[in-house]
DNA sequence: CGCCTCCAGGTAATGCACCA
DNA sequence: TGGTGCATTACCTGGAGGCG
């Protein structure tokens, strides 16, 4: 999809020079974000009825969403900005001050913030926090404090617990919480950038190797000094963190399935960070838009005894109109249905609608509104459905289960997951806050939303998308947290670079779009690097992968400047962007870059 | 005709086997 | 043990096709 045919989102108005301007963010924007865990959806299981889980339990899956992994990207064409504020960064000292989120926040936490844009992103969102700050633990909007636990990870946790049963009560009123500690540079010990040799000691080992590319990283990176805002971000993890920053910050260990007794206080660290950085203004969110935000004007939020009202309306409708399926089990599978799942053609369904029918009744024995499709001859979609749920397709060759969104005629990727069930859910959740619960068709009874929905009212669409992304299978890619940086048989950390780190998917598709032409191009190709094979550039083994992660920033950096996708905030890496020879457009941004940073903004 | 759903292709990133 | 390159997997998007 081109960037100019990105839906029409709340893209704020960017106050960034030539090149930094929205459709750079994003045509470039894929930027990796978050370590988020794989949370794995452990909740759902429990709250859903036994339905659910005999027809989706999957040991298996679990084991794998645990194992907490990189993020996916996310294409800012699709989501572009997200117009709230991170909360102001806290004291040095404070809990806060050791969350993973923090300047490097911990892999991909901000290696959403990386990619492309993110010196644009992450200033505009660093102005903002300067000017306004968002919320922080203790503060209160319209009165209702707000509590410092419920956050993105607590909202996911009361999307996946859904509970099932009692509907007597609305859910008590919540607020997202969404904090950013980043100490960016300038603030909290940038007195002077002291050079920290340790830091980046293992550096790209040298290797003889005919790769042009190779030497060029190997010289960049040993000529790049440390810079000290990494250095202080590792000072103060390791400072306060006893137990060994790795181990604090790794959603490995965090989302351990056997972890759940963790103090709220470690697992909060690992959601809301990419969502954050993603929704930093690049170019600085007009004050008043930011201030618009539902997010920073309760009154826009929903009302939940009107939300809730509604619903109770609707559920009486809807235990009438789903009486008749309401009782018979999704596990009951029509001719139909095992006609489809074992590979019936859907043309013999014909119907597709049938199919689609019986997906619905199926997916839903209570489908609240699914007497439109139902009784219609079932939802509009073509071929036979691989799915019994609504917005959820099987990836043929992978066989992994995608839930998507239409919203304003353009499709929403909501991530990959390992269960059918599970992508259901991300569906029903997505077309609840899009397209209100009086409208949305939804793959399970919307009365097991009544907890969801006053959250829903506090986040946007796109920030729900993201955060089902991130608890997605999606998330559970690699061995690593970093980008770039893999397990070697050896038990070390490889690190490893692509002759296109930069941000995928719109490259290719720019390139046909001339004037609306982002810069990509006009940056220098790698040295030695065509456009057409992929390669992948050996940086080295480390005996940490934090390391390995920052050696592959660096080279990623020096390479595609700000345009590279990294693990860290890209200001992280100041002398790497001196070394790469930025192309027109990212010299306004690297201008940028530069005045906030005079202004000790950054 | 527009909207919606789903399929499946392209590409990025990682896994892993193999070689020096 | 270190390094390379291919295979596999996952992410994301474009577009086909059905329905109102």
């Amino acid at each position: 999809m081109a960037a100019a045919d990105a839906a029409p989102l709340p893209v704020v108005d960017l106050a960034v020079p030539e090149g930094g301007n929205a459709s750079v963010e994003g045509d470039r924007g894929a930027a990796m974000y978050s370590s988020a865990p794989a949370h794995h959806l452990a909740s759902d299981e429990h709250s859903l009825d036994g339905r659910d889980r005999v027809a989706e339990d999957d040991p298996a899956e679990d084991a794998v969403v645990s194992r907490g992994k990189p993020a996916p990207k996310i294409y800012q064409t699709q989501y572009p900005v997200l117009p709230y504020a991170a909360a102001a960064p806290p004291p040095t000292g404070t809990a806060d001050a050791m969350s993973p989120c923090k300047p490097s926040g911990g892999a991909r936490e901000n290696s959403l913030g990386n990619s492309c844009t993110s010196i644009a992103r992450e200033a505009g969102g660093s102005i903002f926090d300067a000017l306004q700050g968002g919320p922080l633990a203790g503060d209160s909007i319209d009165g209702d404090s707000i509590d410092p636990a419920q956050d993105f990870t607590a909202f996911l946790d009361t999307v996946c617990t859904l509970p099932v049963g009692s509907c007597d009560e609305p859910p008590s009123s919540t607020m997202v919480e969404f904090s950013m500690s980043i100490p960016l540079p300038g603030e909290g010990g940038d007195k002077g950038r002291v050079a920290h040799p340790g830091v980046y000691q293992g550096g790209i080992q040298k290797k003889s190797s005919n790769n042009p590319l190779h030497g060029a990283l190997q010289a960049a990176v040993r000529n790049a000094s440390s810079s000290h805002q990494t250095f202080q971000y590792e000072s103060l993890r390791e400072g306060s963190m006893p137990g060994g920053q790795d181990d604090m910050c790794t959603p490995q260990s965090q989302f351990r399935r056997d972890d759940h007794s963790m103090p709220q206080l470690e697992r909060r660290h690992t959601s809301y960070v990419p969502e954050v950085y993603h929704g930093s203004p690049i170019g600085m969110a007009p004050y008043e838009q930011v201030q618009q935000h539902p997010y920073h004007h309760p009154s826009q939020m929903y009302d939940e005894t009107q939300v809730w009202q509604k619903m109770q309306q609707m559920q009486g409708v809807r235990r009438t109109m789903s009486a008749n399926t309401h009782s018979s089990s999704h596990l009951t599978y029509s001719r139909e249905d095992l006609s489809r799942h074992l590979g019936g053609s859907s043309k013999n369904n014909n119907s597709n609608s049938s199919a689609s029918g019986k997906r619905d009744q199926h997916a839903s024995p209570s489908n609240n509104n699914s007497n439109n499709s139902n009784s219609s001859g079932g939802a509009r979609g073509p071929r036979g459905s691989s799915s019994r749920y609504r917005g959820v397709t099987q990836h043929r060759r992978t066989k992994r289960w995608e839930a998507h969104v239409w919203d304003k005629g353009k499709q929403v990727y909501l991530g990959g997951f390992e269960s059918e069930h599970r992508a259901g859910r991300a569906y029903d959740v997505v077309v609840l806050k899009t397209r209100g619960p009086d409208k949305c068709q939804t793959n399970f009874p919307i009365e097991e939303y009544k907890s969801v929905i006053p959250w829903l009212g506090s986040v946007t669409r796109d920030e729900l998308v993201l955060l089902l992304r991130r608890r997605s299978k999606g998330f559970s890619r690699g061995s690593s947290k970093y980008i770039g940086v893999t397990k070697h048989k050896c038990g070390k950390w490889e690190a490893r670079i692509s002759n296109s780190n930069k941000s995928m998917g719109s490259e290719k598709k720019k390139e046909g779009e001339g004037a609306a032409g982002d810069g990509h191009q006009e940056d220098a190709p790698p040295p030695g690097q065509g456009t057409t094979a992929r390669k992948y550039t050996y940086l080295g083994l480390f005996d940490s992968e934090l390391e390995a992660a920052r050696t592959h920033d660096k080279a990623a950096v020096t390479l595609f400047g700000l345009h590279a996708n990294t693990n860290f905030p890209i200001q992280n890496y100041p002398d790497e962007l001196m070394i790469h020879k930025p192309g027109k457009k990212e010299i306004g941004m690297l201008e940028l870059f530069s005045n906030l940073q005079a202004q000790e903004i950054m």
